[in-house]
This record gives structure tokens, sequence and C-alpha cells, in this order.
DNA sequence: ATACTATAATACGAATTTCGACAAACATCA
DNA sequence: TGATGTTTGTCGAAATTCGTATTATAGTAT
């Protein structure tokens, strides 16, 4: 026994559900009595159904810094293929690497799609030379830099 | 005229940013008092620097949807060749199309790599077809699938 | 150094929001 | 129908936010 009780386990989000996300996606901080008055239910509704949102891993109210304003001036993909029988390895080591913000499993090439965030060409060679290719089972990198973000949204929601 | 008035338009985020920014990485709803009280200044200051930030773009307080919790099950990175002359119209043309969340200019094979979310695999279909391969200057796509995101983090200051 | 200007920080009370305990409504199922 | 578990609503106390006015700080010109 794990959790001790929940909705529907949001197989599937309902109308409330929607209202709520559309309205945090804007502005995380947003009372939830406004959103409450602009959907017809209580604060309390509201508010339970962030935690429970929350708690499940459907909804993140987080502040997001832009990078580059952090002094974090470059930025890669970077593809990762892997000996077949070491992905589970590879994963591991690279969920450890605090430079690393995205691992992704992939089709193509390359198994994996990550992304890195770091200060300088510097320490991206560092963590080319120490870190990633250092990681046993890793044979063949293909490193994308960012030259500029163009667009990025988290308003996934319409 | 277009601005009011800015501190130092953030050239750097000094111990107070870093340590608001620190905080409401971890709950964009953290009350600014307690993030106050911890800095050793007062609620206003903390307000008031968050409005900077975001006035400025260095901070987004953002609530985000799981994509596969909300029915977007396929997303994908997709790189792009384009003809040297066409880039801007391209860009143009893909920032309007809602299935794009992030366009980054990159180096290597590819001028782009965008990142779309689509209900299904008929969705994608359809935005290749339909959308992407109809901008003119397209010359060339990769289509990686995204199998699994193992790790997404938007922490990214520590 | 002094005055001037602009920006940032503080003090503080009113308005609003959050929070928690309890009760009511609702759904499911035996 | 009754029993159980879950969600929603009610409501008052506690905490937070917000705006105004005041003070502090920094930079600049005189």
């Amino acid at each position: 026994m794990e959790e001790l009780f929940r909705r529907s386990l949001y197989s599937e989000l309902d109308d409330i559900d929607y209202g709520i996300v559309r309205a945090l996606q804007e502005n995380a901080r947003l009372p939830f009595t406004t959103i409450a008055k602009e959907l017809g239910v209580t604060e309390k509704t509201v508010r339970m159904r962030v935690q429970q949102m929350q708690d499940e891993g459907v909804l993140s109210l987080v502040g997001i810094v832009n990078p580059v304003k952090a002094g974090l001036n470059v930025q890669s993909f970077i593809q990762i293929a892997v000996e077949a029988n070491k992905l589970d390895d590879v994963v591991a080591a690279l969920n450890d690497i605090v430079e690393v913000r995205l691992i992704v499993l992939t089709t193509g090439d390359y198994q994996l799609i990550i992304q890195i965030l770091v200060r300088n060409y510097e320490e991206l060679a560092q963590f080319l030379m120490n870190k990633l290719n250092k990681v046993p089972g890793v044979t063949r990198v293909n490193v994308i830099n960012e030259l500029k973000i163009i667009k990025s949204k988290y308003k996934f929601i319409r």
C-alpha cells in the first residue's frame, strides 16, 4: 500500500481540471479564489484539485529562469548511441550529472537525446571529456549546440 | 520611451535575486513572506524583485502540465534543414503553428531543431504533411520521436 | 562636499487569500 | 437501502498580498 487515496488517478482530466490548468499555465500564482470564481466552484475545490494534480505529477508549479540571464550561456542537445545492454546504466549515470536537464529515449540513429546547460565552452568540454565520455556503454555522441532559442513555450494546453 | 524604469537591466542577478529564484524554482507559489524571512529582506522587496524579473524575461512562474496526462501522447524533436535565405520565413511560419513548442537555431547538419506535441501519430502525420512540408524553404527534415522522457527538470540554478 | 534625481527598500494597515475543521453531497457497491 | 469512501461546500481564523507613504541608497552634476 503506497498511496492513501486518489480520485480517478487522472486517467483523464475533467473540465474543472482543464480550467485550472489553463489558468495556472499563464500565471502559477493566480489566486485560487479567482480561478474558482471563473469556474463556478469553491476555492477549496480548486485547492484540492491542484494538490492532487501536483501529487500525481500531472501539474507542476515552477519558477523557470532564463538560463542565459543566469550565466548558463551554452546549451546543447546531445544525441547518444549506447551499447544495447548498457542502456539502463547509462541512463542512471546521466541522471546523476547536474548539467543534464533532459534525458529522452528516442527513435533514430541514437538511443538517447539529452539537453545540457553549462556556463561556457570550457565547461562543455569538461562535461564531454570528463563526464559523458567516461560513462561505460556510450559508443558515439553527436553534439548539437543551441545557437539561439527562438521560441520556448510551456503552455501545452489550449 | 518604452519602459518606465528598471534597475540594472539584469546584466547580472545579485544574491537576493538568486535566493528568490532558488526558492521559486521549487515552488512557484511559495509565499513572498517566507522567502523574505529567509533572505532577511521585506516581503515588498521580494515582490518587487519578482515583478522586475518577470517583466524582463528573467523569470517565469508557470504551471506545467505533464503532456501525456493531458492526452498529448506523441512528442517529437524534428531537425529541419532550410534554404539559406529562407531561414527567417521558415522560423516565422513555424512560430505560428500551435503544435510547435520549441524552436532552436542550431549547429550541425540541420539549421533548426523544433519540438512538437500532438495527440497521436495521425496528428503527427497531419503536421508533417499539411504543415511542415508545405513551409517554403524547408529542404529536409529528420523526425526523432520521443519514446520516453526519463528526466526533465526545470531547476536550472543550483 | 552638497544638492538633485532616480531607484530600491522599509513600514504598515487594509483587503484579500489561504488554510483547516467540519458538514453536506455524491457515487459505488454489497 | 445502508455502508463506505471521496469530493465539494461552508465558514472563521490566520496568513499573505497589496498599495501608499516614507526612508535609504546610489549615481551625477554643480
